[in-house]
DNA sequence: TCGCGCGCAGCAATCGATTTGGGTACCCTG
DNA sequence: CAGGGTACCCAAATCGATTGCTGCGCGCGA
């Protein structure tokens, strides 16, 4: 059993004071530059690594940020949301602890609760879907940042999607793709999502002359709300050529509704969706165009915030609302060249 | 600022020294009814919750475990392995560190060396799907449970879902539906699953008098893929009336072939998956009967395993295959009930 | 030659909880 | 009343790394 070696063993190794190993390796005291790399050569050679808790419980900082979710790593969106802040911790030396309250306040407040047993140095608070939150007591004077959330009473910064600015995007490009009788397809829930992306598809419809024209179902999971919904589009007087769809999930309820009815995507209708969950985006035929939410980057942002944060570097921007990016396959087609009923 | 409370505030508040803090709260030496008692209430008035790096760095013992991944919680698969650790672990009072390597072996040995120098108490090694490999030398000495994944020249603990079963059962059921020609549709790629499915579908086939038949396409994930499998499959003498799919996303490349190809599911065509995956499975029409590997149970079992092996408790089986459980949906029916081909 | 300053190294305190090895008071017994 | 238990409680050492402060020795100016 190979005792793991500390830093008194590189001391004795090299001849010299704990305190002088200690100075050497951190470029703290003054050293002599022979000194000093002999002791980082005995240091190599012995493998040394210092034990962290040692060194947290002497500095007060424990190199670990919690990372504090209702739902984690079970969906794929917050996968990216970790992935991104998992690369921008291993930049810096700091570790992510990941907690699932699994949407239960009590769990989540013991959860932190050990989290600050645990002496982590600030808070990731993440949501699965952008949404109104308050944080939760339990965090105490932490440093935190919101992902996906935002709490009007806290002044902890947050970083959201820029929604409104995706309802203008996905419009705008079908828009400049030719279509003019766009219908966007959202849930019944409301929420900063479903509000925001009305407003942006709004807003640029109204701006191009065109009259919006919204349809909502329960849930995007529920396919047959999916099939429904279109049919209610198509039932309608002016048949769209179009639909915006809220996310991947819809898109895919669109695409099997679509089938049914005998109608072809994208030859007479083109289908947007927003999420590029990959599963699904890009093993659809034809592969969905849709809006990339900024989840990874998201990720990375809220670690550099706390990173910064720790260091008592307030951030320029504390409110973020960071915007998305279109993926472009083939569900998206000029109307032009259907030879269904055109407006 | 609300200064963290400390043992020795406790101490002071209640008018005893820290040690008789300490005994009182973990029950070790001899402390009078009346004394523990008050000091426990003091304890809860002033909110204590001992500094777990103070006692890790005494006790040698961190209360955390590392959880190495090449792909985190980017997939649901491995999320759902995340999960079951992740209660296990809350049950136990341990956290859980994750870390993703990408797949990059120098990426993993350097934060398995991070792991190392933040004390962690043990390791899990997953994979995101079930294959062979080596584990790292970084690891050294730490107690460690591979999940998904097994290592011939390794003695540390493994679990794996139950391969052959899995073919064995879809297999048996498929035949208890009354289907007689069933195709097994898998991936290019060989690997445990890959093979295991084989020899599970093959023995149930042959036990039952039938011939099996398999077909490969190079990756679930190619859409066309399914089609083109799906089309050779029908091609043949005698058209199957179900098939079994290496994984959902198959199936869900089957289902959208066969809506190509004027073939109905599961009126003509039953259709079988493996994984469970939530977003494919549910949301299809019909919605898809299918195997959920067991994801959940085998992080469970890892984060119980690593702690008793921390105890110095040897598991019982040490390299355990876990059953997968069927989840029926509509996808498969009797094909006496099908209009088209029967043999 | 004396003394001051500087370069270099190390002692010892510190972080907060646990644990070992006593110490003290009280009670009981002979 | 002395000796021996017993029940309670506590001082101090400990875990490993960091850091303020001190000490030593050498060189240079006076």
């Amino acid at each position: 059993m190979a005792k793991r070696i500390g830093i008194v063993d590189v001391a004795a190794a090299a001849g010299v004071s704990v305190t002088t190993v200690s100075h050497a390796l951190n470029g703290r005291g003054q050293v002599n530059a022979a000194t000093r790399e002999r002791v980082q050569q005995v240091a190599i050679e012995l493998g040394y690594a210092p034990n962290r808790i040692a060194t947290a419980l002497r500095n007060r900082r424990s190199g670990i940020i919690g990372f504090v979710s209702d739902e984690i790593a079970t969906t794929p969106y917050s996968g990216r949301v970790i992935l991104g802040a998992q690369d921008a911790a291993a930049e810096r030396g700091i570790l992510l602890v990941m907690v699932d309250s699994n949407g239960d306040p009590e769990v989540e407040a013991r959860q932190i609760l050990a989290l600050r047993a645990q002496q982590v140095d600030a808070i990731v608070y993440a949501r699965m879907y952008h949404q109104t939150v308050s944080v939760p007591s339990a965090i105490g004077e932490l440093p935190t940042v919101l992902v996906d959330a935002v709490d009007q009473h806290s002044s902890s910064p947050s970083i959201v999607p820029d929604e409104v600015g995706i309802g203008r995007d996905g419009t705008a490009y079908l828009i400049a793709m030719g279509h003019r009788n766009i219908v966007h397809l959202t849930i019944d829930d409301r929420g900063p999502g479903h509000d925001g992306r009305i407003v942006g598809y709004r807003e640029v419809m109204r701006a191009n002359g065109l009259e919006p024209r919204i349809a909502s179902v329960p849930s995007p999971a529920d396919g047959r709300a999916g099939f429904d919904a279109l049919r209610l589009a198509i039932s309608d007087t002016e048949r769209p050529t179009a639909v915006f769809c809220f996310n991947d999930e819809m898109a895919l309820g669109v695409y099997q509704s679509a089938r049914e009815l005998g109608i072809s995507v994208p030859g007479e209708l083109s289908v947007m969706g927003v999420d590029d969950f990959t599963p699904i985006a890009s093993q659809l035929r034809p592969g969905l165009t849709t809006i990339a939410l900024p989840h990874y980057e998201m990720g990375r942002w809220a670690i550099r915030t706390l990173a910064d944060l720790i260091d008592g570097v307030e951030p320029p921007d504390s409110h973020v609302r960071m915007p998305a990016g279109m993926v472009v396959r083939d569900s998206v087609v000029a109307p032009s060249s259907l030879g269904g009923i055109h407006v």
